[in-house]
RNA sequence: GCGCCUUUAGCUCAGUAGGAUAGAGCAACAGCCUUCUAAGCUGUGGGUCAGAGGUUCGAAUCCUCUAAGGCGCACCA
């Protein structure tokens, strides 16, 4: 991968200037892009230097300044105590956008990963429960992180992890056997079984004895019970139906579906193991490992013998690392996880197995309904599909009104919409909370999803009505307005490896909304189309913002509409 | 009670591993389509960066304390 190492050149200059009294490193970092265009393109801070050279920091920028001259740049001046650097727009330029018409949808790709393997652990949604916002997240983020990875050379395996076992399942066993109509939920599965769940702990709440019964069909269910495993699965595969029809309409995909249940077989040997290491003590009734003062312990038998979720959490990091042999392993999980994630690492290492330092927990914050958690148990979810569908109408509505004569409006109204949600769920960092907002998920103005999309479809546009001559031999750009574009198109590389690196989507996404201000501005002052010695060159600059736009939605999760 | 996290414009958020005048979007107001897609662009107003100390040439950013809020802390996942 060709790179560009205009700051690179920048730094080996200052070193030279001060002739091995600096680290190269040192320099390199403290470099730093200016927040305003009229700093220039990059800018050295001489405080540091002050110090040694027992001058004042003006007055060694001022004597920086004088003695840097690179072809590369074309300005070089000290304001105050710095040094600021002005590429030189035509060469510079010109190299860019040459190497994204080369490289095309590959540019910003890179080998950094080295093919490793790393299992995505994402959306994980529970059987017999809607799909609800609160897994959105963790499947829109997951995936996006997964096509990160993938860009920087990893070989990234989506999991989906389907909650599919556990105590809950008895309880909605005992709660189906009480009230369950089976005509009923034959016709509407998923919503009547959310009805049963959320009777069962109200009647619960009023009646402990109810939670045993549930425990006691868990148990049953674990134990292979063929009554109770034939509701099972009737259960799971009904909700699997409902959950591929939303994957579907996001566009994910999954490499595995092992689900928990999956750990059944595999869970004695983790509690075999456990034992073997003397790990395993008996507490109040229960099986835990003791994780020291600083950790409460971790559960693994409950006292009537059936699994926990660390159990089979345990078996899966096992089974993942035996089975890929990973360079790291990743969770895509709230917030709300944390302990139990590095309550599960803390007894992977208790066992001797070196390989959990490379297991991540990628923490989200939680989707809020007015200041408090949306709860299953308490029935109060908001449908991802009626959400989807819903910015899909609206998304029609736009097309309706905006551009009738549109083809394939459905598919683009279902792209537009989609977009919309999944980019609104990306653009800020992870970690924050977000209250729900139906209001917010729908917008298609400002920093939004159409937004970019229109953006690309924009450019689309142009390159259409200037009938390729973006594709033919190479011109120079000379237009000083394209600056901001071609600045923010050099960053796309750094971008993505930091977005990896982080698993940190916001990153991409903020980097898509910055390209489409600066090509929209541009759009404003620059007539694209008109007849002059420019137009060739104005239009290799639309194509070059196009692939970036687009790479990078896909990056995202998003797809890129060429007319909308 | 203990642990983790959050607090920046009316609202939602950025703020590049401490650096030059704290930035966007939304909302409000005022402009820009007989000419490349107005899902766009331009402009105006709006801030004691929760509060108090400290470290530093320099703090929204690092440290300490205080306040408010959130999440987690044994047989749910």
């Amino acid at each position: 991968m060709k790179k560009m190492f205009y700051k690179e050149i920048f730094a080996k200059e200052i070193v030279q200037l001060y002739d091995g009294k600096l680290d190269y490193d040192d320099v390199i970092q403290r470099i730093e892009i200016p927040k305003h265009e009229s700093f220039g393109d990059y800018a050295f801070p001489c405080f540091q230097l002050a110090k040694f050279e027992k001058k004042s920091p003006l007055h060694i920028a001022t004597d920086l300044a004088a003695n840097l001259n690179d072809s590369i740049f074309e300005k070089v001046e000290a304001v105050g105590p710095y040094v600021n650097v002005f590429l030189n727009k035509k060469i510079v330029g010109n190299e860019v956008i040459q190497l994204v018409l080369t490289q095309k949808s590959s540019y910003g790709r890179s080998e950094i990963g080295k093919s490793g393997a790393i299992p995505i652990d994402l959306s994980s949604p529970n059987i017999a429960k809607p799909f609800s916002m609160g897994h959105l997240r963790s499947t829109v983020i997951g995936n996006s992180v997964a096509l990160l990875l993938e860009k920087v050379g990893y070989n990234p395996i989506r999991i989906n992890h389907l909650g599919d076992w556990g105590t809950q399942f008895g309880k909605l066993i005992t709660a189906y056997r009480k009230w369950g109509n089976e005509k009923k939920v034959r016709d509407n599965t998923i919503k009547e079984l959310l009805k049963l769940y959320v009777l069962f702990h109200e009647k619960a709440a009023l009646d402990p004895k109810l939670e045993d019964e549930g425990r006691k069909a868990f148990k049953e269910l674990e134990e292979g019970g063929p009554k109770a495993v034939e509701l099972w699965k009737w259960f799971r595969e009904e909700s699997l139906n409902e959950f591929n029809r939303i994957y579907e309409l996001m566009g994910i995909t999954f490499d595995s579906t092992h689900g928990e249940a999956f750990y059944n077989d595999k869970m004695q040997r983790v509690v075999d193991m456990l034992e073997a290491k003397k790990l395993l003590v008996e507490s109040e009734g229960a099986m835990v490992v003791e994780l020291g003062e600083h950790h409460p312990p971790c559960l693994i038998k409950k006292k009537d013998g059936a699994s926990l979720y660390a159990t089979r959490d345990l078996a899966a990091a096992i089974y993942r690392y035996e089975t890929y042999g990973f360079t790291q392993s990743l969770y895509v999980v709230g917030n709300e996880q944390s302990l139990h994630f590095t309550q599960l690492i803390q007894v992977l290492k208790k066992l001797g197995f070196d390989w959990a330092n490379h297991m991540r927990h990628i923490n989200f914050g939680m989707m809020l309904k007015d200041g408090n958690k949306m709860s299953t148990r308490k029935g109060k979810v908001v449908l991802l599909e009626e959400v989807l569908n819903e910015a899909i109408e609206i998304a029609k509505a736009n097309i309706l009104a905006k551009n009738p004569d549109l083809d394939n409006q459905r598919e683009v109204a279902k792209q537009i919409g989609v977009g919309a949600v999944l980019f609104h769920d990306l653009k800020n960092d992870r970690r924050n909370d977000i209250e729900f907002s139906l209001e917010d998920m729908l917008r298609v103005e400002g920093e939004t999803g159409p937004y970019v999309q229109y953006t690309h479809a924009r450019a689309c546009s142009i390159l259409r009505k200037g009938k390729n001559q973006a594709e033919e031999k190479a011109v120079t750009l000379d237009d000083e307005e394209a600056w901001p574009i071609i600045t923010k198109l050099r960053q796309f590389p750094e971008v993505i490896e930091r977005a990896a690196s982080e698993y940190d989507p916001s990153q991409m996404a903020k980097f898509v909304l910055e390209l489409s201000r600066a090509f929209n501005k541009y759009y404003g002052q620059i007539r694209i189309l008109e007849e002059n010695t420019s137009k060739q060159a104005r239009l290799q600059l639309v194509l070059t913002v196009s692939i970036v736009l687009k790479e990078g939605l896909r990056l995202l999760g998003l797809q890129a509409p060429e007319e909308m």
